[in-house]
RNA sequence: GUGAGUGUAGCUCAGUCGGUAGAGCUCCAGAUUGUGGAUCUGGCUGUCGUGGGUUCGAGUCCCAUCACUCACCCCA
């Protein structure tokens, strides 16, 4: 590691090598939410820090201490922490759900960094990338299904193995709150058997005693009234028709009364896909129903899913063999002045014809120059020296198979363009 | 914010009891003046994370600091 200046903590250089990880997941999601009727939206990295306050809520840790803001004038800004309020911002302001017809509610997807303040580990850093969705204008069981149905084949088709979907509803307006009061009171005389985290958690928030990882304390949890019990009837027929639904598609999926969303606008529905490989951070995807968020952003009263997926955890996962190798198609060897001359012109035309070419820039030695061919990794070397102008005829060699031709101008074009189907 | 581990060449790492800074890979040149991958020979590359201290002498010991990694909290 050299150099004066470094990449801030918690932010990361995508180098070339890396860089066609990226885009086989943005071309693979883009073309698969496509044929879902999808459409990617973008907003700006920058908004009014109370947009989060708002939606995210004031009490959770993401505002209280991981926002990037800065006090601009009279204004408090801050980097997006996360897209689904941004996105509900824009729908409100360009009022969007006036196009929205019964049953065919507006779907939108969008990919891009976010920020927040936190101490990196695996699978976390402080500018990360999502790619989300968000079906605004529907509140039927189908959404969910069909979304979830969605990202599961996205997984699929990325080559993401061993991952568990976990479903849960976290109920209403009208019935969590009971819940919420049931279980603290239901707490209330274990809690001093129980780690000092929980007790902490029942004071704060009670649902999240679920995510202790004591074994002890599970196992006295394993008692505790759950929220699937509690649901009241809308809640119940709703949560059960996405099972249903699920079941149709044959998305296979574990229900875990204890999955908890750290964001206050969840209603009803909540989802998570878990993947191994990821260390503690083994949340791939997360998201839920949030109907009653963009009447809370000022908006009409339209009921709202979405889930983002972490890019960083989603990438790390994508075996290596699925990944395209990006390849030049041929790479030209020149001899003497005259061949370096020619071979500048030559890679010109070959450029124009959709052949991606690579030359030194100065003459090198052939055997340099083929050796740079092959770390290249480029499927044809193209001899380019006095014989070969003076003939009119160039040598082409397959550098995976050390077959070499004599071929003219005209039949090069067609034989490179040939060679990428033959080559691995 | 808390805890633990790690910082030596572009990369991966070794460096003994405190005594002149090392290897492999990569890169460059040659063996090979018009044919690559293998092999062989030679060569370049270092504020030893940073600052201070102890010492005749510090990559090595001590203190501080920064960064990275993993975990907690929390989250994608």
């Amino acid at each position: 590691m050299s150099g004066r200046y470094r990449v801030l903590r918690g932010m990361h250089d995508i180098l070339p090598e890396e860089v066609g990880r990226w885009q086989y997941l943005e071309e693979t999601t883009r073309a698969w939410f496509a044929r879902y009727g999808f459409r990617e939206i973008r907003t700006p990295v920058l908004e009014a820090t109370e947009l989060f306050s708002r939606s995210v809520g004031a009490s959770s840790d993401i505002v209280r201490k991981e926002m990037y803001t800065i006090e601009r004038g009279e204004q408090s800004l801050c980097l997006r922490p996360e897209n689904t309020a941004p996105v509900v911002r824009a729908f409100v302001e360009h009022s969007r759900h006036r196009g929205i017809a019964a049953g065919y509610p507006e779907r939108l997807f969008y990919i891009g960094p976010m920020f927040r303040y936190e101490r990196p580990q695996k699978g976390r850093q402080r500018q990360f990338h999502q790619i989300g969705v968000e079906v605004l204008g529907g509140e039927e069981p189908l959404i969910e299904a069909e979304t979830i149905e969605m990202v599961w084949g996205l997984l699929e088709r990325l080559g993401i193995a061993s991952i568990e979907l976990q479903l849960a509803s976290v109920g209403d307006s009208a019935c969590r709150p009971k819940y919420r009061q049931a279980l603290v009171h239901w707490l209330r005389p274990r809690l001093d058997g129980m780690c000092d985290d929980c007790r902490r958690r029942a004071d704060e928030n009670p649902l999240r005693v679920f995510d202790c990882k004591v074994e002890a304390d599970l196992l006295v949890l394993a008692d505790a009234p759950t929220m699937q019990e509690s649901l009241c009837g809308d809640c119940e027929q709703h949560d059960s028709r996405v099972k249903r639904h699920l079941e149709t598609l044959g998305v296979p999926f574990v229900e875990n009364a204890g999955l908890v969303r750290g964001l206050d606008y969840y209603r009803r529905t909540v989802f998570e896909i878990a993947a191994g490989g990821l260390g503690a951070q083994n949340a791939i995807l997360g998201g839920g129903r949030y109907d009653g968020l963009v009447r809370e952003l000022g908006g009409p009263d339209v009921p709202g899913f979405g889930f983002a997926m972490g890019m960083e955890r989603a990438a790390m996962l994508i075996p290596d063999d699925r990944l395209p190798r990006a390849r030049i198609d041929v790479s030209l060897i020149t001899l003497g002045a005259a061949g370096h001359d020619a071979a500048i012109e030559m890679a010109q035309r070959l450029r124009a014809q959709g052949i991606s070419v690579q030359m030194s820039m100065t003459e090198r030695p052939m055997g340099t120059q083929l050796k740079r061919a092959d770390r290249g990794a480029a499927r044809f070397a193209l001899f380019i020296g006095k014989d070969e102008l003076a003939r009119g005829r160039f040598g082409l060699k397959d550098l995976a198979s050390g077959q070499q031709d004599e071929i003219d101008e005209a039949g090069l074009v067609a034989r490179i363009k040939a060679g990428r189907d033959g080559g691995d």
